[in-house]
RNA sequence: GGCGGGGUGGCAGAGUGGUUAUGCAGCGGCCUGCAAAGCCGUGUACAGCGGUUCGAUUCCGCUCCCUGCCUCCA
């Protein structure tokens, strides 16, 4: 029987997975800064930890999972300034939306959601430790900084090298900083933005000693897993890393692990080539029932370290499989029950989730298990395929009504129809209503018996 | 400039020193009034050039190409 190993970013290994508590792991998300709608750029990180997080269940561990919400920021503010709308209206209301989002993804519910603006008084008390420790400074300007060449291990994460960094090619270098590499840990109070008292006075905390904050608060010191996008490790957890072991001197993350991005079509995904695609709008696109888990299969079939693609065509051939998949399992109603992790395909599929969480050969194995389900019609096998897509989060959804989909059109009257045309051997009449029925996008299947079935195109 | 990830059959996508990945699409067959669904069958894929080896897509070197990060960023 195969052991759960994670590729972990900090030693660029697989190693076994082996929690700080035996029986129970903590996982930490960086999540969504909430001014605006997420993309399937971030629907794909969150359905990755979603995934992680499932199979951690699945195995038997007692998983506590925690992903926070920025609601605190520059694109905030200025994105409730454009607007003329007041900041917590604005964050309120993309919680909201981002919740919708997340429950349409069929993602399941932290155990925890921390809001930064929630958290300002440990974050103040992180920093003054850190100020106590020689690691962070009061700036001229009236920000706090932490001063990055006094943490030993800075770029251990992202394999950096201080020297080599090129601070500020990019961005102005703040003058008040002692060395550009330093971050901001506390920015001073301005006229017109929140603000918070404390005794560096009053500001708001930086973008990193959030999560830095909230993980301590949450899942202690040290902690199983952190989880982010690619781009996140720098500097964002360099940063933190610096922040939290600087200031308990403990390991700060045990395994490290980070979602690869997600490409529009030939083109990286930004802003500035305007080809950003929110999962609100993909999923207004797709069938108002099978749509998540569409997307789901998208973001999840391939290696979650490897970046994938999203193009229209390769949504429809998620669709197409996922639509295979349930087709067996509407044929063979399945039976209830525990899965047999001693059958060959629950143990097929176990080493491959276990092996770093190896979705598409995960995926093999549920195709195969498929195709195994219509040759012998098992209600057990059947059981099998959904029980083992349960531990992934897929496939719970009735089949017949996932095969309908969203489609309102009355069909019986029709079907009716036809079958008394077939009864008496009208075949043209019985195919013109079954053109008419495809036109609307509506597939019959005649069954043995006399018996039709449909189901959406 | 520094550090990193890749190039697999029409498309997507794993993996392995020698044996079918898998899915979608296509093609042929069975079934069907015809279809659909399903089942069966069907693809001399591993960027190029060298090297190691009995044997390399899989290891090593070089070349070409694509691509990410270097304080907005999932």
């Amino acid at each position: 029987m195969s052991t759960l190993a994670i590729h972990n970013t900090l030693t660029r290994r697989k190693e076994p997975f082996v929690p700080l508590v035996p029986g129970r792991a903590g996982v930490y998300v960086c999540g969504p800064t909430v001014y605006d709608y997420i993309h399937v750029g971030n629907a794909r990180t969150f359905s990755v930890f979603d995934l992680v997080v499932r199979w951690l269940r699945a195995t038997g561990l007692e998983v506590t999972y925690v992903r926070n919400v920025t609601d605190v920021d520059d694109k905030i503010m200025d994105r409730a300034r454009a607007r003329g709308e007041p900041i917590e209206a604005l964050t309120e209301r993309t919680v909201a939306a981002f919740e919708e989002d997340c429950a349409r993804l069929l993602l399941v519910k932290p155990d925890r959601e921390p809001r930064a603006t929630r958290y300002i008084g440990p974050m103040v008390e992180l920093i003054s430790v850190l100020e106590s420790k020689g690691l962070a400074y009061r700036a001229a300007n009236g920000d706090v900084y932490f001063s990055v060449r006094d943490f030993p291990g800075y770029g251990k994460l992202s394999r950096r090298n201080l020297d080599d960094l090129r601070a500020g090619e990019r961005v102005a270098i703040e003058a008040a900083k002692h060395d550009p590499l330093d971050f901001v840990l506390w920015k001073a109070a301005k006229p017109g933005e929140p603000a918070w008292p404390s005794v560096f006075g009053d500001g708001r905390p930086g973008w990193h000693i959030e999560c830095s904050a909230m993980s301590a608060r949450e899942l202690g010191a040290t902690f199983d897993i952190h989880g982010g996008g690619w781009d996140l490790q720098f500097p964002h957890h360099e940063n933190e890393i610096a922040q939290s072991e600087g200031a308990s001197g403990q390991p700060f993350v045990r395994y490290w692990m980070h979602a690869a991005f997600l490409n529009m079509g030939e083109e990286k995904m930004s802003k500035s080539l305007g080809n950003v695609a929110t999962a609100r709008e993909v999923l207004a696109s797709l069938d108002p029932v099978q749509g998540g888990e569409q997307l789901r299969l998208l973001l999840l079939r391939g290696h979650y370290r490897s970046e994938i693609t999203y193009t229209r065509e390769l949504l429809d051939d998620a669709g197409n499989a996922l639509r295979g998949l349930y087709t067996a399992l509407r044929e063979t109603p399945p039976a209830d029950g525990p899965v047999d992790w001693t059958s060959p395909w629950a143990a097929r599929f176990r080493d491959a989730m276990n092996d770093d969480f190896d979705t598409p050969v995960a995926f093999a194995v549920l195709h195969e298990l498929r195709a195994e389900v219509n040759r012998t019609r098992s209600p057990a096998l059947a059981g099998l395929l959904k029980g083992l897509g349960a531990t992934i989060g897929f496939l719970q959804q009735e089949p017949d009504a996932f095969l309908k989909g969203g489609v309102t059109v009355d069909v019986a009257a029709l079907i009716a129809e036809r079958q008394a045309a077939k009864r008496a051997k009208d075949y043209a009449r019985a195919d013109a209503i079954r053109q008419e029925l495809d036109a609307a996008g509506i597939v019959l299947e005649d069954k043995p018996g006399g018996v039709t079935e449909w189901r959406k195109k």
